[in-house]
DNA sequence: ATTCTTTATCGTAATATTGCAATATACAAA
DNA sequence: TTTGTATATTGCAATATTACGATAAAGAAT
C-alpha cells in the first residue's frame, strides 16, 4: 500500500524511524555533512554545492526540518540553516541500542 | 522522479545513505529492536511479534539483509537471523560525525 | 517603485515503497 | 512419499518519494 502501519508501532520507533528516513537519501546525507563541515550555519549557499535543482534542495531542507535534524532561522535575506545536536545525540544512541550486548552466537560462527 | 542522482554522490555518501533508509521504517526498527532484545539469534518468530503478514515481514527482512545490518543462515528448516555489530559501529560512528565540534552559534542564539 | 536575490510552494511526471494474497521452495517429520 | 512448517518470490494495487519547471513571497539594494 506505500503506507506503513505505523497505529502498531509505538511513538519511539515511529520517531526514530522518521528520522533515520530523514537522513536515508544522498542528497540529505551530503546537506548534513555540508552544513557540519561549516562548523557554523553561514548557509544559502546548499544549491551550488549539490547539483539538485534549488526546489529539490529546498524540499529536502523541509524535511530535515520536520523531524528537527536541522532549525533554520531567517537572517534578513537569506535563510541559516544549522545542525541540531541533541537530535543527533538521540539518533547515535538509539542506534548503539541496536548493538547486541551478549549475542549468543557470533557472526562468524556456525550459526550467523 | 522517484530516482536520487545517486551517481553524482559518493560511495560513502550512498552506502550510509541506504543503510539508515534500511532502518528508517518502524516494522524495520521493531524487527532490529526484537532481534537485539534476544540477545540470541533464534529467531523465526518475528512474523507472531509484528502485526504483518509473514510476506510483508519477509521483505523488511531482506532489506535489512541488502545493507548487511542483518545476517541470516539457514538451520535446518528455519532461519537464523541476528543482527551485524560491525555496521551498527559504522552507523553510529557516521552519525557521531553530524554533531558540529564547533558550532559558531548554538541553536538557542539569535542565529539558529 | 523597481529590480535582484533568496527561499518556498504548486503542479506534475517518473519512479519507489509498502502490503498482502497466492504460490513456490526447501527442509523436517511422519 | 506425503504432510507439515518456515521462509521466499511473484504479481499487483495503493500510496509515497523524488525531481524540477513555473511561480510566488519576502526582504535587500538600487
Amino acid at each position: 500500500m506505500g503506507l506503513s502501519k505505523s497505529d502498531f508501532f509505538s511513538e519511539e520507533q515511529n520517531e526514530l524511524a522518521a528520522m533515520l528516513k530523514a537522513l536515508g537519501h544522498p542528497a540529505r546525507v551530503a546537506i548534513m555533512q555540508f552544513l557540519v563541515k561549516q562548523s557554523s550555519c553561514i548557509c544559502g549557499d546548499i544549491v551550488d554545492v549539490i547539483p539538485l535543482a534549488q526546489p529539490t534542495i529546498s524540499q529536502h531542507l523541509k524535511e530535515l526540518k520536520a523531524v528537527g535534524l536541522i532549525q533554520g532561522t531567517i537572517s534578513g535575506n537569506a535563510i541559516c540553516y544549522c545542525v541540531n545536536p541533541d537530535k543527533i545525540n538521540f539518533l547515535q544512541a538509539a542506534i548503539g541500542e541496536f548493538i547486541p550486548l551478549n549475542q549468543a552466537c557470533d557472526p562468524n560462527s556456525s550459526c550467523c
